[in-house]
DNA sequence: GATGAATGAGGTTTCATTCAT
DNA sequence: AATGAATGAAACCTCATTCAT
């Protein structure tokens, strides 16, 4: 291994360890609330180090939210071709629950990230990151929907709105059920709520009724 | 009508107007980025003014909330009792479409209402309003669940989890679809997409599929 | 006297005690070394108080510069019309030395002003109003100078280049005399080098020594 | 050429590489905006390599002086002695257009390091340098205007204060175009005008006008 | 000698909140 | 009750300088 390239892996691991010290704290106070000095009290840096590897909170912020959509374009896009549309979907609900699982935070950074100004103040190339892969990721999934109308498994709607719909039931849970947690310390009902949902969903999604016969 | 009594009304007045300049500006530019001193403007009035009404920016912004929920409840109880569920859960969402109109931005504002350290900064009397006027609503749509399932029109799920899921639908369509104009300057796709979302949900919800015979 | 012109009065002072506290602090260790909380202390005051009546350091400094600018303006078109050139040039040079008695570092912070990066971040109209004035400054005494041609009395060259190298005599021997004693901490020769420098300045304007018959 | 030779050769080579990068920098930014690490860019060094030549940002800074009084001072000592006291004002003039020519920002920077708090951090050796060779090209200078006096062709003035006259007036004229040059992006009217500058300082020296024929 | 990543002190600016009037 | 000038804490970010390699 050469020296640029032990000198490039070491760069990497520093900006995986600000990331990580970033996530934690961004979770646990909300972007507002978090400061760049908790950050590299965290990370165990100084304030000044941070700033070597992100151009300012912005960024650090809006990069943690690029790995996630690495995370989940990665898994929409293994989801199999040739399986029949209601295995794909069924893939497609895993792969959501592994997407929370990867990080749970993952939505409410997402909405923070863009209902907020903070897009806009980006450097170009990083926004533009995130949303061609926010495109990529939305437009995988609407195939799906896409070739389950096809075959007339799906209800004829617009794939993309489905896309969209599929996506908010997701993120309205997680929201939902998260702030819910927030405010009563309540019992994590995530998971069931979750699960309930996309079952309604596909049952709304599905041509005919696997109930009906009961 | 006495002094006292003239009083309270004036005294009620100024919070209204304050309310009302409040929402503008919150709306328009968001929780961190409104300052008081906006909001004074905003309503004529001068910053010191409003803290004789509202302990601090905190509790103003609640009390936005507030008046959203106490909305949505009184929306929510006014369905008919006597109908049956299919008309109950139509009158369910129209009253959410009426909700949106009525504060167009109510549900971001309640989950960063939520989502954030503000709620548990908040005098105690406001938080628990909030929170029972919250678990009230909830309770109501969950009763419409309730007796839908009862009457073996609809599957039969724990109706709370319903209630969170129909909300969580409502609230992330509208989240999605608002970020997305944000970013793109699109055209508004909520409604549609909304109805859509809807209609999905209730066909999920629904023991026979209505669209078996076809 | 109404209570707004009370007001305005008051709101007046406060500029004045604060530009006369910014001017102690700019004068003893430049723009760069002097920090808002220097000022705020000098003045008693605190920093943010400050920033209610000026939009930043940088505006706070250029108003430094317009206060002298005025000052100067006000006795360069003081300087009687109907005078021959000559006394009208004594008076031009009487003038300046009140300027310098005035405000003694007015030339090294209208230089520091001018030659750095800080009048391009002004407001326009503060900036606007600054040029405006030096350049009406200039004009008046260049129309001395051209009265003087007209007349056959100062030898025939370009008015405006005269006047700069008037303003440029002046700054420049203050700026030197002054770097001198920041240095030595000599005694202070400021005084008889600009009336010597002076003397040159009309010497070498005169059409006709007054030094040939000896 | 000895080993300890090349090394000390070498270590020369070194600081001339530096000294030019700096100058560079600082005339494009200024004192304040340049980085070291801007330098050290220029350079092609890093920047820890630069502290192995100068102790800091001022003894750097206070270098590029250093040379350029040198140069100064070397014309000035090269006027020849023998030429009448007229011929030789006419070299120094000359000189200070070779002056400017050689570094068109040394009078700022000359100005910027004298009325700063800058001279007063350097260590006492290069203080002590830059101190004495100003003292030594003022001094060669004034004796110009001694001889001048002497043989009564110049006006009977302290010849220190002439040579403080004729510095200022160079130095004052070329701030000044300088400035307005930076302001108004305006045609560069330095060289037109200092030779005007000059021009008058020479008639106002003279004891008998040159003009007085005509 | 050279490097350049890391440091951390320090400056400007904002704004929620207070309190004398 | 209403005002609004004043406060001052706190945050982001920069950059001269150091030091382990």
């Amino acid at each position: 291994m050469g020296i640029r390239e032990r000198k490039e892996r070491e760069k990497d691991r520093r900006r995986q360890q600000i990331i990580v010290a970033a996530k934690r704290i961004f979770t646990a106070k909300g972007f507002q609330k978090t400061t760049m000095e908790d950050i590299a009290r965290e990370a165990e840096l100084s304030p000044g180090t941070i700033y070597l590897y992100f151009k300012n909170k912005e960024e650090l912020y809006a990069s943690l939210t690029l790995r996630i959509l690495q995370y989940i374009l990665m898994r929409v896009e293994h989801i199999e071709d040739d399986l029949d549309p209601e295995a794909r979907l069924k893939s497609l609900m895993e792969a959501m629950f592994d997407v929370y699982a990867f990080d749970p935070l993952v939505v409410i950074n997402m909405f923070h990230l863009q209902s907020s100004e903070i897009l806009k103040n980006l450097s170009p190339e990083l926004r533009e990151e995130i949303e061609t892969m926010s495109r990529k990721a939305l437009s995988e999934i609407a195939a799906i929907f896409s070739s389950g109308i096809a075959e007339g498994v799906f209800v004829n709607r617009n794939p993309m709105a489905l896309a969209d719909i599929f996506w908010s039931t997701f993120s309205g849970v997680i929201l939902w059920e998260e702030s819910k947690r927030l405010i009563d310390n309540t019992k994590d009902f995530l998971r069931p709520t979750l699960e309930t949902a996309f079952e309604l969903f596909a049952r709304g999604l599905m041509r005919r009724s696997q109930d009906n016969a009961s």
